[in-house]
DNA sequence: CTTTCTGCAAACGATTTGCAGCAGC
DNA sequence: GCTGCTGCAAATCGTTTGCAGAAAG
C-alpha cells in the first residue's frame, strides 16, 4: 500500500472506532509500515519520526491502533512485546524467530503450505468445534548472523 | 511415557545439568505430565500435588527444568506464561489458542501438514541462511464453549 | 469551546532475587 | 557436612494509569 493510501486507511479506521487522527498515531503507523519485521516499543521510540514520542503515549496509542484493526501485537519469549501492521495492510506472512539475537523477521507465506494448513484447520474445526480466526507459523532457530 | 520412565528421565536430565532431583521438581513435572495443555503458574500452584509449592520456587524450578530440556515455556497474549513438557517427552503437537477464555489446547500434528512445512522450511533455510531448530503452529480463534 | 490526547510521574503486577534455614547426596 | 534448594519478603521492570495542560474537530 502507498504511504498516502495508508494514511487514509489509518484516518478512516480510527474514525470508525471514534478515535482522533493525531500526529503521534500517524507517526507510529509510519514507522511500523517501513519495517520488514515486528518492532518493540524501544525500537519504535528510537526510530526517527521528526517528533519525540513519550513512552506512555506509544503504549496507549498501540492499544488504540490495535482496537482499530491497524496494528497487531505479538508476544514472544523475550522481554518486550512487538508490533506490526495488521495483515490486511501488508501481506500474509510468517515469522523467523532468532534465539540468538531475539530478532523476528517476516517471511512471505508459501502457497502450498497455506493449502495444507487450511485442510488441517478444517479437519480440526470439524472434530473439535473450534472456530479459527487466523493462524501463526513461526520457525524458531538461529539467523544467518547468529548461526 | 510411563510415570516411572518419566521420573527416571527427570532425574537423569537434572543430573546432566548438575542440578539436584527434588520433590518439588518431580511434583511440577508430574503436574505438567498429566495435563493435555500448557499450564500457567497459578494453575500449577492450584493443582494438587500433596505438597504446597511456594510461588518463587515454582518460578525458579521451571527455569531449571527448561535448562534441563524437560519443560518448554510458551508466551501468549495473556498475562501469564505457560509451561508444558518438552516435546520429546510427549508428542509433536500444535496449539489451539482461544481468544475468549485464554485457554490453550494441544492438538496432534498432521502428517501432511508437517511435510508441507518441512518443504517450506528447507526452501527458507536455503534462501535466508536461517537454521531452524523447531517450529510452532497456532490456530487462534474461539473454542467450542466460547464460540 | 468541548472532548480527547499527551506527557509526566506514580502505580501495577508478573517475575526475579537476597537471605537464612532445610534437604539432597 | 557441604552445597545447593526452599520459602519468605523485598526488588525489578515492562506496562498501565491519574492528572493537568495542549490539540483535534
Amino acid at each position: 500500500m502507498s504511504d498516502d493510501g495508508l494514511t487514509n486507511t489509518v484516518a478512516a479506521r480510527l474514525r470508525a472506532v471514534n478515535q482522533r487522527s493525531t500526529a503521534n498515531r500517524e507517526a507510529i503507523v509510519s514507522v511500523l509500515g517501513h519495517a520488514s519485521r515486528p518492532l518493540t516499543i524501544p525500537e519504535i521510540l528510537d526510530a526517527p519520526h521528526g517528533r519525540d514520542l513519550a513512552q506512555s503515549s506509544v503504549y496507549r496509542n498501540l492499544v488504540v491502533l490495535e482496537d482499530a484493526g491497524l496494528v497487531r501485537r505479538l508476544v514472544t519469549d523475550d522481554e518486550f512485546a512487538r508490533y506490526e501492521l495488521a495483515e490486511d495492510l501488508t501481506e500474509h506472512h510468517h515469522h523467523l524467530v532468532c534465539l540468538g539475537c531475539g530478532r523476528i523477521e517476516d517471511i512471505p507465506a508459501d502457497a502450498h503450505l497455506e493449502l495444507s494448513l487450511q485442510a488441517a484447520t478444517e479437519e480440526i474445526e470439524r472434530t473439535t468445534g473450534f472456530r479459527t480466526q487466523h493462524h501463526r507459523i513461526d520457525l524458531v532457530g538461529l539467523c544467518r548472523r547468529c548461526a
